[in-house]
RNA sequence: GGGGCGGUAGUUAAGUCGGUUAUAACGCCGGCCUGUCACGCCGGAGGCCGCGGGUUCGAGUCCCGUCCGCCCCGCCA
């Protein structure tokens, strides 16, 4: 190999070049994109980060670099000398360079390649597998080395936002105390201290609180957050948090500077103006109304809850259900015509895979008269409050499930936005943001019996629910608000409590004992009696953020080098066992029964 | 832990009721071609049908198991 760089600076991206440039004398560097020999001239599409020029070989103009370039193939990375000229009358106006094309007298073969296991171009349907292992041949994908652009726009908006409003930046310990509850935790062995583990932090709670009673008001953190449950679409087992956290505020001082940096957020990747303040919608409405604590409000459609309408209909399905405390959920569907029979038949197994038995459904005709099979079982008055509580009227379709609450819910809130995207009734244009709030302070927990914090137990309750705490600790909302953008949840937070009294009683109402509360945070409580300010916090998921900014439609397009729905790495096969000495030299022994890892 | 879908050439897919030599397109290799940009033309190579068992005279196709990927439920304080 020449010294080609040494004494040739690359001087273009292969974005750059435009007919003012004609006649200028460049040296461009990339991938060879597309080939095409004709025998005469050899036409070479070259590839960088920041878009494709067309290179042409004419062996008239450098016999020898045309002899060289017939043997380029796709993906060889390539230096090249030569002259920009015009394309005459062979302009290209699908390519932003497509006026120009670069004439080469000089080819430098930085490296040759092997041929790629899949098309490096946009829109290919491969095999996610496949993309995975061969994850540095997909991030050449222009689609994704734009996606990853926007999340450093992104990051950059966001860093430059907080920096000038106050918060500096402090990083903290990603080997943290184990402490059980919530998401489960990735381990890490000690070896100093054999048989005793660290955990990957799940998120830097309870050190940016630690952080406010130091006394630093303000601070961020653009942090890598660890949680050892199962993937999905808008999951990664590592993901990337924007987590905050200021003293002396309330939750709208908190959450209108969060507006402010949203909004400066689009303003800087899309050059999009978002109108503040955004909406507020309860926890309780939300349920209600969309089955779901994250709304996509680009979608009209709303849910009802007909279930004391049903109670006493005579259609047996539906009493049965709520004579065991279950609910009956309603969406109506306008201009119901457009759903066939077909489509319709077609929810039930979407439906089933939500745990519920199916999907009751009516047409609405003139004086409010259903057409459906179970029509003649069901009473009129009882159909007259479903019709107003529903606010149906002749032509809707009325759909129904009758199950428990969270089942009936989680069913129809997925419902509704499959049939919003069935019937194309989605408005992809908008921006939804919003606010949710008041949700409660604790659920029930069906593996411990008990309650158990619905946020995590630093969450404050609502300063007019303390009261509730120890009689009906059900009924208690928390000072905690989501802030969620098309049917995501964006990021949430709270206003923490600072009071040690107020403490002690929710630890009581989680039947977290004194002993169990110093060994789990012990260091966090001491620290409480050392003057700790008011304050709170938020946490946003950088990787959403670049999701619905870069208009992906899965966290895996964000992500540089994304795991699997399994949690490992295609491409460097981790996770993998370790070798016995290093387990010896932790303590550590491998149950002899695991199931075989290929 | 559970449900659904998928795995056939390098890639994307087709493969009927179980039946002869497993198709196609793109890519790849060779040749030709003076302006292409989805270049074109001619020729060629390329297969453990995910893996393991079973049924059968015969399995890509049917059955059981298993691995991997995707989507979802549970889970995600």
């Amino acid at each position: 190999m020449s010294d080609f760089l040494s004494t040739h600076g690359k001087t273009h991206s292969c974005g750059a070049l435009r007919a003012g440039d004609i006649g200028a004398r460049v040296v461009l560097t990339g991938w060879v994109d597309v080939r095409r020999d004709h025998g005469g001239c050899v036409f070479i599409d070259l590839r960088d980060r920041d878009g494709v020029t067309q290179i042409v070989f004419d062996p008239q103009v450098a016999n020898e670099a045309h002899k060289l370039a017939g043997d380029l193939r796709t993906e060889f990375c390539i230096g090249v000398i030569g002259e920009v000229i015009s394309r005459g009358d062979n302009k290209n106006p699908k390519m932003a360079t497509g006026d120009i094309e670069v004439q080469v007298d000089t080819l430098e073969v930085f490296s040759r390649s092997a041929t790629p296991p899949f098309p490096i171009e946009d829109d290919i349907d491969t095999n996610e597998a496949l993309r995975l292992t061969y994850r540095y041949l997909d991030l050449r994908r222009p689609t994704l080395q734009r996606n990853l652009r926007i999340r450093s726009q992104a990051a950059q908006s966001m860093r430059s936002y907080l920096n000038e409003n106050g918060f500096f930046e402090v990083e903290t310990p990603f080997m943290v105390k184990y402490t059980p509850g919530g998401a489960r935790n990735f381990v890490v062995p000690s070896r100093v201290h054999p048989g005793s583990f660290y955990a990957l932090a799940e998120s830097p709670q309870i050190y940016k609180q630690l952080l406010m009673v130091a006394g630093y008001e303000r601070y961020y953190q653009i942090v890598r957050c660890f949680r050892d449950e199962d993937p999905r679409l808008d999951r990664q087992p590592e993901f990337t948090q924007i987590d905050l956290e200021m003293s002396f505020i309330d939750e709208l001082q908190l959450q209108t500077l969060m507006e402010g940096m949203i909004a400066r957020l689009w303003r800087d990747v899309l050059g999009v103006a978002i109108e503040t303040p955004f909406r507020r919608m309860t926890y309780a409405r939300a349920m209600a109304d969309y089955g779901v604590d994250k709304p996509d409000l680009r979608l009209d459609l709303v849910l009802s809850d007909v279930t004391e309408a049903c109670a006493k209909s005579g259609f047996r399905v539906f009493e049965g259900v709520i004579a065991k405390g279950g609910i009956v959920k309603c969406l109506r569907v306008p201009r119901g015509e457009r759903l066939s029979r077909a489509k319709l038949d077609g929810l039930t197994p979407f439906a089933k895979q939500f745990g519920v038995m199916g999907i009751a459904f009516a047409r609405v005709k003139a004086d409010g008269v259903w057409q459906a099979p179970f029509a003649k079982a069901f009473d009129d008055q009882a159909r007259a409050a479903v019709n107003r509580i529903a606010g149906a009227s002749e032509g809707d379709v009325l759909l129904f499930c009758a199950e428990k609450a969270k089942t009936a819910n989680t069913c129809m809130g997925a419902l509704r936005l499959h049939i919003g995207e069935i019937l194309d009734m989605i408005r992809k244009d908008e921006w939804q943001f919003m606010w949710l709030t008041d949700p409660p302070l604790f659920e029930h927990s069906d593996e411990e019996g008990g309650l158990v914090s619905a946020h995590h137990p630093f969450t404050s309750p609502r300063v007019a629910d303390e009261p509730l705490l120890e009689d009906q600790p059900e009924r208690v909302l928390a000072r905690a608000y989501d802030l969620v953008l098309n049917g995501f949840e964006m990021g949430g937070g709270s206003i923490r409590i600072h009071r040690s009294d107020l403490q002690a009683r929710v630890f009581n109402v989680l039947g977290i004992s004194d002993k169990e509360a110093e060994s789990k945070f012990g260091f966090l409580l001491k620290a409480f009696q050392y003057g700790p300010p008011p304050h709170g916090g938020i946490a946003f998921g950088l990787d959403r953020l670049a999701m619905l900014l870069a208009g992906a439609h899965s966290l895996r397009d964000v992500i540089a080098f994304p795991k699997t729905q399994k949690a490992s790495d295609l491409m460097s096969d981790a996770p993998t066992p370790v070798d016995r000495e290093q387990l010896d030299e932790l303590f550590i022994q491998v149950k002899p029964d695991l199931p075989n890892k290929s």
